[in-house]
DNA sequence: CATGACATTTTTGTATACAAAAAACTGAAC
DNA sequence: GTTCAGTTTTTTGTATACAAAAATGTCATG
């Protein structure tokens, strides 16, 4: 099953608006993006529409097509259903891990305590995405595993900027700790609570949400 | 903002789709719908790219797209999200509900009662998915509030279906008073819980659900 | 200089054209 | 009758063409 230009295309457009290569309400030419991609207008065309579809674009009637970045209030109501998702995850994981699954997270824990260690934030999330995802698996509802997992996607922007936030990233860490503790210990209420404190950046750090997204839409401006 | 053809057929298509006059795995051929609705090949395709990116269709790479209808395994997981949503919104709307909040569900609520006595499904569910979403929206998470509304309407059939079980009209109205007058008294724990009963047909009538699966695939298949 | 009617250009949305891949058909060989 | 190579037909995906709407530019009038 070979890819269609249109469907890379997508794919490259939703990189880079949730990069934030793409800025906010900027205008996605059709010509443009046409001669970019070295395709005509069609694929182009049907890329939007997806992306229009999926939330990362506006379309506007015989006006055209933009960049639909969230607000702060739309970011702050993205954390909370995040938040509700991710705990649910862990919730209904924490009915069916095996040994198998609590080893993969273990390992892919360690791989974080290192890259805290060297202070590699790139590293951090990368890896800690590939664990949440694991979670989100073993949850036995791929349904939900998908939702939460498109949903952390548009997130990643805003929860990468976190982990720079001071001490956020050894706090990140201790809490992967007793997540895991907790779904050794079959003790899903507390690897639930965690995972709530974990995510909620919008309860606990709100301020540190509002300054990352100010910085993602200063950076915007320039 | 006039409505433009593709947009108009993408409806349509969903439409169709939920409504079950187009059966899972059909392929949805671009050249007679194109001659259906009465455009070119163009619109059309623009309109099943959408349905693809919103789950309802699917596209394989120069095969074609075809309905995509959940399997019963999807439903069940489905179902358990669509839970998990219902209550989060009812929780955080038990949170600011107003006066005229509840005014407008009361109202609603009545006509839903005079249903039930006429015996009237139909009406039943029309005023019951307003009610609902009128919840969603007391959320105050316009994001939730999409999602949730989003997922109720892909369920509708089954939701739907649901009514005609024996008995389980009276129990849905019994359930909408009991949420309401919690709301109104502030009780958020027992309107989440009210709730979750509710909408959980997995946890509490799983046959019910699966006899409504078979039955529409069943008439799927004649 | 501002304003607004009119013309020009650009852009969007759809139709059509065409290349290439997939599916359907044909018929010979067994 | 079955199988399979080779051909034809259909369908998909993209390019191009064109009509209509929106944006832009021009210029006379006040």
């Amino acid at each position: 099953m070979e890819r269609l230009p249109s469907a890379k295309i997508r794919d490259s457009l939703e990189q880079r608006i949730v990069d934030g290569e793409l800025n906010n309400k900027q205008r996605l030419d059709e010509n443009e993006l046409s001669s970019f991609y070295g395709v005509s207008r069609t694929p182009v065309r049907e890329a939007l529409q997806r992306l229009t579809e999926s939330g990362l674009a506006e379309h506007l009637p015989r006006r055209g097509t933009f960049v639909r970045s969230p607000s702060l209030g739309q970011l702050v109501e993205m954390f909370e259903v995040m938040t509700e998702l991710e705990c649910m995850a862990i919730r209904l994981a924490a009915r069916r891990v095996t040994i198998k699954d609590i080893k993969v997270l273990e390992d892919d824990n360690e791989i974080c305590r290192e890259a805290v260690k060297a202070n590699d934030t790139i590293k951090y999330y990368e890896v800690n995405s590939r664990l949440h995802n694991h979670i989100y698996k073993m949850s036995g509802n791929s349904f939900l595993a998908n939702k939460t997992r498109r949903l952390h996607d548009r997130l990643r922007p805003f929860r990468r900027l976190q982990l720079r936030v001071r001490g956020r990233m050894t706090e990140s860490m201790a809490e992967h700790d007793i997540i895991l503790s907790a779904l050794k210990a079959g003790d899903a209420d507390s690897a639930v609570e965690t995972m709530k404190k974990h995510i909620d950046i919008v309860g606990v750090r709100f301020n540190d949400l509002v300054s990352s997204f100010n910085s993602i839409s200063d950076k915007n401006k320039r």
